[in-house]
DNA sequence: CCGGGGATTTGATCTCGATCAAGGTGAAAA
DNA sequence: TTTTCACCTTGATCGAGATCAAATCCCCGG
């Protein structure tokens, strides 16, 4: 844990979110410093597709600001969110060809990037790094399932209820502040865009919104701002158990 | 790809499934070795708790014979489940404490098993472990959010449809069979079981398994045994693009 | 061969969320 | 300022799948 947090320190890489840094902290300084020399940073506009499923694809790289959404769709239209990238998550598949799914900026997302091939190469001379996304992977792969959940088991208000208090959590933990009582944030996506998230119609997403704000969960400024009057009451509203689980 | 096919001839560990050779396939004789040593194997009977989410685990494995199911349940009951293991699967997470889901044989099961602890250390001694694992996991993510798609977006029938080609595709390549045509299994899961996994009633996988045998899509044989009639008509019911996707 | 009990099927009815259809809102362009 | 357009809300109705309630099947022990 100290070693980490001393390498968090030597590198000079500050302008890169809190978990890409995680994947190079146990790496040597010279390994930090090819990483470094490697990355190019781009932006996307919001709503412009990151990537196409299928596509091949040059880059690794992680979210450096903004917020940008896993999807797939099918041929008739249907379409489900799979996953929200947000500041510090990995984007790409070392080892992978093409892409599986669609990744799409739901605001205006900067990308810190690295080349595939030379990630690719430092990642045989480095087993941390290896190690270190395994970790990461596992995480996601535990977050996917318990998103199983709640798209097979979970009521509207239920699915609301925990989509709201998971951005609130992610967020509150982007600026290194606890969760309680009072919480307040912007929603980064669209009314669609949470229904494709959650397996709804916008319709129902937007009846369920307005009936946690008509019963006082939560209060609305304009169509984007929530504020949780207080997290506990909203948790309730999840089914999830009290102790809050897995999210971060 | 000749390499890996040496590697598999030379183990000796013949009893274990594809996928556990795999993890060793680019390891030296020496490591190959050490795991030979360290596994133990343990069967379980059809409906036993192999694992309770919580649990603290001091093993880690991959299943030899027998389907085991992975799955959360709420506080009033709801279950879903959110994957299958079936031969060549592992079992289990280098590097946590605790299990996130329960794991349940669905039928008889003999997982083959090796010591957390020593299992680690070994990770760390060979970084091809740890590649392996990462691209296992990253297949199971995958596997996972394609799963989301079914259990967000798709029709019971679509359900069943996609569950019945995946447990027969599973299966032939298990049997290292080619699959078109005429197929035939044995279904490892109750229909509850089934409800769980596509997040269902058992009464609606009892319906639509009815309706695609009157409708001459699939054949009974028992409660358990199906024969597809032809494995393209199945596919047409899925929802899913004609080429069949990641699933295998 | 017979009875018991879990697993499955089938039927009747209900309900939550989908669908169809207008409106409202607010920010940016004209 | 007015227009416009994308986004969101609200209302009315519908229908797929849930729920409630019996049968029926079948495997197993006696």
């Amino acid at each position: 844990m100290n070693v980490k947090a001393t390498l968090f320190v030597k590198t000079d890489c500050r302008d890169c979110p809190i978990r890409h840094r995680a994947v190079c902290s146990r790496s040597t300084a010279d390994e930090l410093e090819i990483l470094d020399r490697m990355k190019t940073y781009r932006t996307y506009e919001a709503g412009q597709t990151i990537i196409w499923a299928g596509d091949q694809v040059q880059f690794l790289g992680s979210v450096v600001s903004g917020v940008a959404t896993l999807s797939q769709t099918m041929e008739d239209g249907r379409r489900q969110m799979v996953g929200m990238l947000l500041p510090s998550d990995f984007v790409g598949r070392p080892g992978r060809e093409s892409a599986p799914f669609d990744v799409v900026a739901a605001t205006e997302v900067t990308l810190c990037r690295f080349q595939k091939s030379a990630f690719e190469r430092l990642m045989v001379q480095s087993p941390a790094i290896s190690r270190r996304l395994l970790e990461m992977t596992l995480d996601e792969l535990d977050s996917a399932r318990e998103w199983m959940l709640l798209l097979g088991r979970k009521t509207a208000r239920e699915k609301i209820a925990s989509l709201l208090s998971i951005i609130a959590r992610r967020d509150a933990s982007l600026h290194l502040q606890p969760i309680s009582g009072n919480v307040e944030f912007d929603l980064p996506l669209s009314r669609e865009a949470m229904a494709d998230y959650l397996g709804l119609t916008l319709e129902t997403v937007s009846r369920q919104v307005s009936a946690l704000k008509r019963e006082g969960i939560i209060e609305l400024q304009g169509k984007r701002h929530i504020n949780i009057i207080d997290f506990a009451t909203l948790l309730n509203e999840t089914g999830d158990d009290t102790d809050g689980g897995i999210w971060t």
